[in-house]
RNA sequence: GGGGAGGUACCGAAGCGGUCAAACGGGGCAGACUGUAAAUCUGUUGGCUAUGCCUUCACAGGUUCGAAUCCUGUCCUCCCCA
């Protein structure tokens, strides 16, 4: 397999990023590699926490892809030894550590779902407990002695923690050498991440140029806003779209993006056609209906293929613009050889998490049965009742209930 | 090691003996509205066999007719000094 001309490669690679440090030497790196023949190493770290891989994930991972397709090698590292001491960036308190039995289970579903995106065929994999695992305390003091406490502080939310008198443990320090370790070991010379991993990344190349190694390139890609249009998208904030979410589901959350995140999303998340950016852009502005659309039919049909797409569209067409029920949804049956209560059976249909919810629902009219609003609490099911009903609740939860004995 | 401050619901933060299931803000949920599951406005936000009952204010005891509020011990956090 052949690496394409230097030009061609940092066209694709530029693409979407927020920052290369430094970009000379991807250049130089570049174009050693083109020389020689020698694919590029390019390193990503997961922190396998969460399972459920989102968009968010899929701008970095797509980043990645790119490498892959440019003829470079690309190396995912499960941070399985890391996982468990607890990633402090971004949130700005200390994350709970995971069971070692967690860590490789998700480490396995990560992957998994990563291949919607990655060649699997071209990834390599390797955890970092390979390395980090069997070193000594001799050897992670010596480790840190590479490091300064002046420049961890630095870290932007190391002082924001500090300035609030929040907690921040000592082993939180290590997190980065952990990390900058992963890249000594693997000789990495480049390192993917969001932009919020700056830090890392940089600790990662100071501590190759520590160790003799030609210090890798920092790659960070922007973060993805999540669907509530303020936030980052992550899992804890509830503002994401996973890529393993029904196509209803995904067309649907995709929709339901502010206006103004329209073409970021179509410029990181979808594969369009670097040209029609700039047309895609402008209609964003003038025509965010149908844009919107588009965005989230291409969003759907990246990972659904076209047929679930165009579906999806029209589900949503039916059930939220015209507010038909949808054609398939869980069936709850009941005997009717006694009575039920109508919080009792939303509580059973999963829908609610206790019964006082159901009654704040049904009180404030979030709760119709055959498209009629009932608003009584009280409300039951007699004994002798049959026969199906369609209910409600809330804005988007439907279900069959059928009373047959 | 010494001195000081503090731990309240999903988060932030009031309350400091009864009127506290606990102000206020954020977030969530619902209703109205809408091209939308956006924005905005309104309501709501511990649980239950529900106009009453039960469990919550770090944890365990205690004082009191009555405690988130007072006392004792334990755990945890932050600040200053060493």
């Amino acid at each position: 397999m052949s690496i394409p001309p230097v030009k061609e490669q940092l066209e694709i690679i530029e693409r979407g990023t927020v920052e290369i440090v430094p970009r000379e030497e991807l250049v130089q790196k570049l174009e050693k590699s083109r020389i020689t023949q020698t694919p590029l190493r390019v390193k990503l770290g997961c922190d396998p926490t969460r399972p459920d891989l989102h968009l968010g994930h899929s701008v970095i991972l797509r980043k990645m892809r790119q490498f892959q397709d440019l003829g470079h090698h690309t190396i995912l590292i499960i941070g399985d030894f890391t996982a468990m001491i607890g990633d402090p960036s971004g949130a700005n308190k200390t994350r709970p550590a995971l069971s070692r039995g967690e860590i490789i289970e998700n480490g396995r579903s990560y992957f998994e779902q990563a291949s919607k995106i990655l060649d699997p065929d071209k990834t390599e994999i390797v955890y970092n407990s390979e390395w980090l695992a069997p070193m000594s305390f001799e050897d992670v003091i010596r480790l840190a002695s590479h490091y300064t406490v002046a420049r961890m502080i630095e870290r932007d939310d190391f002082t924001k923690r500090y300035q609030n008198n929040d907690t921040i443990s000592l082993h939180e320090f290590l997190y980065p050498l952990a990390q900058g370790q992963d890249s000594v070991h693997l000789k990495s010379d480049i390192e993917l991440g969001g932009i919020d991993q700056k830090f890392n990344l940089l600790v990662g190349r100071h501590l190759q140029r520590e160790f003799g190694q030609s210090p890798q390139i920092c790659l960070m890609m922007p973060l993805l806003v999540g669907t509530d249009g303020t936030q980052k998208m992550s899992k804890s904030y509830d503002n994401y779209i996973g890529i393993d979410e029904k196509p209803e589901d995904m067309y649907g959350k995709a929709l339901s993006i502010p206006d103004q995140l329209i073409y970021p999303y179509f410029e990181l998340v979808t594969d369009m056609d670097h040209a029609r950016l700039p047309e895609i852009r402008e209609r964003a502005e003038n025509d965010p209906r149908n844009a919107k659309h588009d965005l989230a039919w291409n969003i759907t049909r990246m990972y659904h293929g076209s047929g679930k797409a165009d579906a999806a569209r029209a589900h949503f067409e039916r059930t939220v613009v015209q507010k038909d029920v949808p054609d398939e949804m869980p069936e709850f049956t009941f005997s009717p050889d006694s009575g039920h209560g109508l919080l009792d059976v939303i509580r059973e249909t999963g829908f609610v998490p206790s019964s006082s919810e159901a009654r704040r629902l049904v009180t404030q009219g979030g709760v119709t049965l055959d498209g009629e609003k009932i608003t009584d609490p009280r409300f039951r099911f007699e004994t002798g009742t049959e026969g199906a009903f369609i209910l409600k609740v809330g804005k988007r939860k439907y279900g069959k209930l059928v009373f047959r004995s």
